[in-house]
RNA sequence: GCCCCCGUAGCUCAGGGGAUAGAGCACCGCCCUCCGGAGGCGGUGGCGCAGGUUCGAAUCCUGCCGGGGGCACCA
């Protein structure tokens, strides 16, 4: 019996006792099922008799024991006590709680997917990191968060696109164009110009390819820096992130904005929805309306576009292309885009609340000896993509950056995470999983298979109910980590879940001895087993990272 | 000055109003005749401070203290 089982059999007792005339009141919807921490609480308990007690007016103990004795009628509860101030603890039959390595196994790599978020259109923005240097550490971790982030979406039945903009069109490019030119040409970075080894590299590059390029003119080389350059940071950007194991469904060129006139059409629908008006030689859009400081700047008074004009193009073409909902992951140093982003919305027609989502994430510090080591694109002290991966490897540089709650400001320490001993987090859940895929060869070459009908009742013992209960959480955590946008939950409970494993492990001989033969004991572990290998598998791919067999 | 995030064990972090606040590391003491010891068991140790809401607060609200980040006709 799964929680979700559990609850919708919870659900119908109250319902019966309502149409019983013993109760008057509905099931409120926050009422939960969850894993005690406490053993003795059985392995399932249920706040329901707390959250009806208000509105049936009546004490939740003795609301506990009318749903209590109800339910230990129902089919696959052993036992059911009341405790507390009226929880409900119950305690499903073995063959219940056994039940659900069958459900695992034969959902495979479908455990734990739903369908919360079906027929949802997301697009997904997150990275959109400047191609005037490699990705930053900084936004290395958006790259892990954001591409778990979609995968947890789908995994509840959402259509993800993940998108990429990619800024080219502003003045940050054209510094960078100016920088490549005047180091291609020997001479120092200019004062506002970015440092780093690779401006001599891309500068080289570029120069390599086209060596023409050195005898055209001041301006004209300027373009010709602006083009190649951008484009071969940009390859190299793309090509780090599909190293990284993140690619996007679009890589959105702020230029095409502009050549298809998009900021024209945006500002022509704001104006028409009566929000904009001019001022000292600008136009503005009156964001002020809608919760923001102040009101933003569409087009300067020398007649540019801001860069704000071209977000308001760009949430309005996401939009036009039939996203229901618009999620851009920020860096907290641009909290500050939040109210004029949602005002932004609301000037175009919309419910922010419905249509746009912006999710902030804390900034990273790498840290290597006690000390924090500096990233800057400007100083030229790179902390980029490749940096990481080259220290820690993908799976770790992903698994540390989606660990921590997003919300956190995190260090990463480079030599914990470069270690492969159990101090570091991911190696203890992979870990696991080798050992598993280990025991189920083991056990095909002994000749042992799952049965078709395994004795799942035989699963009795403490670590094995504990496995079974830990088992059938994963789908909540998926759905919950979706829902919160926090996939590091999911790292959590794949810790937790190892360590369930492991305990199992220490305690269950689960292939058979020397000469003896495989018993039905042997084949119900199996299940249960490879329904935990299933688990784990599951949740490190929802997290991209690898789940080996051997290691 | 205004705005955002964060203060939980010696360290790094979990904890969606629920029962005795969890995990890893570190430290101390244990467990290998056979499935991977990259493992398991036990011990030491904690919610920044003060109010409030609630049957119940680490969680929600207010104030204060401490740390980080942000406040352009820059991008």
């Amino acid at each position: 019996m799964t929680p979700d089982e559990l609850i919708a059999a919870v659900r119908t007792t109250v319902a019966d006792s309502v149409a019983a005339g013993e109760l008057d009141a509905s099931v409120p919807a926050d009422v939960v099922v969850e894993r005690p921490k406490n053993p003795e609480h059985g392995d399932y308990a249920t706040n329901v008799a707390l959250r009806l007690a208000k509105s049936a007016g009546r004490p939740a103990r003795e609301i506990a024991e009318l749903l209590a004795s109800r339910l230990r009628a129902a089919p696959g509860i052993e036992r059911v006590d009341v405790a507390g101030p009226g929880f409900l603890n119950i305690t499903l039959a073995a063959a219940a709680l056994g039940a659900t390595a069958k459900v695992v196994v034969e959902a495979g790599a479908q455990f734990g997917h739903n369908d919360t978020l079906h027929g949802q259109r997301l697009n997904l923005e997150f990275v959109s990191a400047n191609p005037t240097g490699p990705v930053h550490i900084g936004a290395v971790r958006w790259a892990a968060v954001g591409d778990a982030l979609a995968r947890l979406l789908q995994a509840c039945g959402a259509d993800v696109t993940r998108e990429y903009y990619f800024n080219d069109a502003g003045s940050q490019i054209e510094r960078f164009a100016r920088t490549l030119r005047e180091v291609a040409n020997g001479r120092p970075v200019p004062e506002d110009g970015y440092a780093g080894a690779y401006i001599d590299e891309v500068a080289a590059a570029v120069v390599a390819a086209q060596p023409e390029i050195l005898s055209l003119s001041p301006d004209e080389q300027l373009e010709a820096f602006r083009e190649h350059g951008v484009e071969r940071m940009f390859d190299e950007i793309r090509t780090s992130l599909a190293d990284f194991g993140v690619v996007f469904d679009v890589y959105f060129n702020e230029r095409d904005l502009h050549t298809r006139h998009e900021l024209d059409d945006a500002l022509k629908r704001l104006r028409e929805q009566g929000n904009v008006y001019e001022a000292d030689d600008a136009v503005w859009l009156r964001t002020t309306d809608y919760g923001d400081d102040r009101d933003r700047v569409l087009v300067r008074g020398n007649g540019e576009w801001t860069y704000f004009a071209a977000d308001c193009a760009y949430y309005l073409d996401k939009r036009q292309r039939g996203f229901d909902k618009v999620v851009i992951m920020l860096g907290a140093d641009h909290h500050g885009y939040i109210k004029r982003l949602r005002a932004m919305a609301t000037c175009f027609g919309d419910d922010p609340d419905r249509t746009l989502e912006i999710l902030l994430g804390q900034l990273v510090n790498l840290v290597k000896d006690g000390e924090p080591v500096r990233m800057s694109k400007r100083a030229g002290t790179l902390i980029v993509l490749a940096d990481l991966v080259d220290a820690i490897g993908v799976d770790a540089a992903r698994y540390a950056l989606v660990r921590y709650s997003a919300e956190q400001s995190i260090d990463i320490d480079i030599d914990l995470w470069a270690q492969q001993t159990n101090d570091n987090p991911v190696y203890y859940v992979q870990y696991a999983h080798a050992r598993l895929a280990s025991l189920l060869r083991n056990a095909r070459e002994l000749g042992i298979e799952r049965s078709a009908e395994p004795d799942l009742g035989l699963l009795s013992t403490d670590r094995e109910a504990d496995l079974l209960g830990a088992l059938g959480e994963f789908p909540r955590v998926v759905a919950s980590g979706a829902e919160l946008r926090a996939p590091h939950r999911i790292a959590h409970y794949l810790e937790a879940l190892a360590g369930t494993y492991h305990r199992f492990y220490d305690a269950c001989r689960v292939l058979p001895m020397g000469d003896e033969e495989a018993t039905p004991l042997t084949d119900a572990r199996l299940w249960l087993c490879e329904a935990t290998r299933v688990v784990l598998a599951n949740g490190l791919g929802l997290l991209g990272v690898s789940a080996p067999g051997r290691m």
